[in-house]
DNA sequence: GTCTATACTTCGATAGAC
DNA sequence: GTCTATCGAAGTATAGAC
């Protein structure tokens, strides 16, 4: 009944040393581990690492296959989950809701938990870029927004919904923008990124006020 | 009429010093910049630079806390921008433009485009991370969201708005969710970010259907 | 304020004995 | 497959002459 995988006792050193890496990796970062802390950790010495590995790199390779593997081989796909609920439904809630679930699922197993706090850590490993960011980019156009909305609910412009709900749903959308064009593909020229992100944001726009117009009777 | 800011012929070393590594750091990130190098840059050697900055960490400080100051100072807030506008309109797309505008030029002017790269490039340094953040949890969803939206259209589920812009419309809340509470905030414990993100997951849940679903009559 | 010179550290990686 | 031993490269930072 013995596995591989499970059982400490019979774990290869490849597999101790893909462990350990993923442990420490996803603590401090991949810069911030070195070989010689990895083959410490295992307790072989460093040299040994490169027997099973070609070099670090190829450590964080393996621990990214592995999950892109895990991410798509587990099986909760959308598609999957959507042919579970009764295609005569017409409350588009539950779908939402099940979305939402597998989403939450699948970022949060305890098997996935060590791959978002490494991608975290790489992402956002320099303390000052990272407060930067949060405040600049996060929580004071929050802020602005909140107080935005609320004046205009005060002023009988729009439904008087919360405007700490309403900044959220409004300003996740700049967010998103910012993510997808200009950090995720941060190669591609700016120009087009402007024109790209004018246009999204007419659509959001659009979307938005539709949702949140007084309406006119 | 001579500007010490402008002219480069009477720049002091520390700012020589200053808008080297701002260069070198916003092209290769802070930890792939050594002091060398932007001595080297510069025209110094390494050990003059420590005559202008205590040590490599304290050029860093210098610029963010001068992008920080540009961004305060130079007075592009909400609060001063909406003063602007003829306080009874009533239409509320004129505050979205007006902020979209003000958001887009605040993270486009030129003077701000090193400091965005600088965050950008210390943010997804790591290749291959970026990609797996990119595929995983951006790209496959929003394709898998498109897909299912267009289902819930045709089957007169929600209203038929473009399934593609619907798709981030509601995709983008959760991934500004997964910035605010799972990265900018990895310090805080997990259970109370899974409360807390699904919450607000319900509240935007309930938001977004109100504004697709199809009105039974 | 800039230079030369250098101390000191840490790192990734390799050669070769066992 | 693991070890000892070591290399070469790169990094931050300092002391002291000019």
């Amino acid at each position: 009944m013995k596995n591989k995988k499970t059982d400490e006792k019979s774990k290869t050193t490849k597999e101790r040393i893909f462990d350990v890496a993923l442990d420490l990796f996803s603590e401090k970062g991949f810069n911030a581990v070195s070989v010689r802390k990895i083959a410490q950790e295992v307790g072989i010495r460093e040299s040994s690492i490169y027997n099973h590995y070609k070099n670090k790199e190829a450590i964080l390779d393996a621990i990214i296959d592995y999950f892109m593997l895990e991410l798509h081989g587990g099986e909760i796909s959308e598609e999957k989950g959507t042919q579970v609920i009764e295609p005569d439904l017409e409350d588009p809630e539950i779908y939402l809701q099940q979305g939402t679930r597998m989403y939450l699922e699948q970022i949060t197993t305890p098997k996935m938990e060590k791959i978002w706090r490494l991608v975290s850590i790489e992402t956002f490993h320099n303390e000052k870029i990272r407060e930067f960011f949060k405040k600049e980019l996060l929580e004071t156009p929050l802020k602005i927004w909140e107080d935005t909305f609320q004046m205009m609910i005060d002023q009988k412009m729009i439904k008087p919904l919360n405007p700490k709900i309403l900044a959220q749903e409004y300003f996740s959308f700049p967010i998103y923008l910012f993510f997808e064009y200009y950090i995720l593909r941060y190669d591609e020229d700016f120009d087009s990124f402007m024109d790209l992100a004018l246009d999204k944001m007419t659509d959001h726009n659009e979307f938005f006020l539709k949702a949140i117009k007084n309406e006119k009777k």
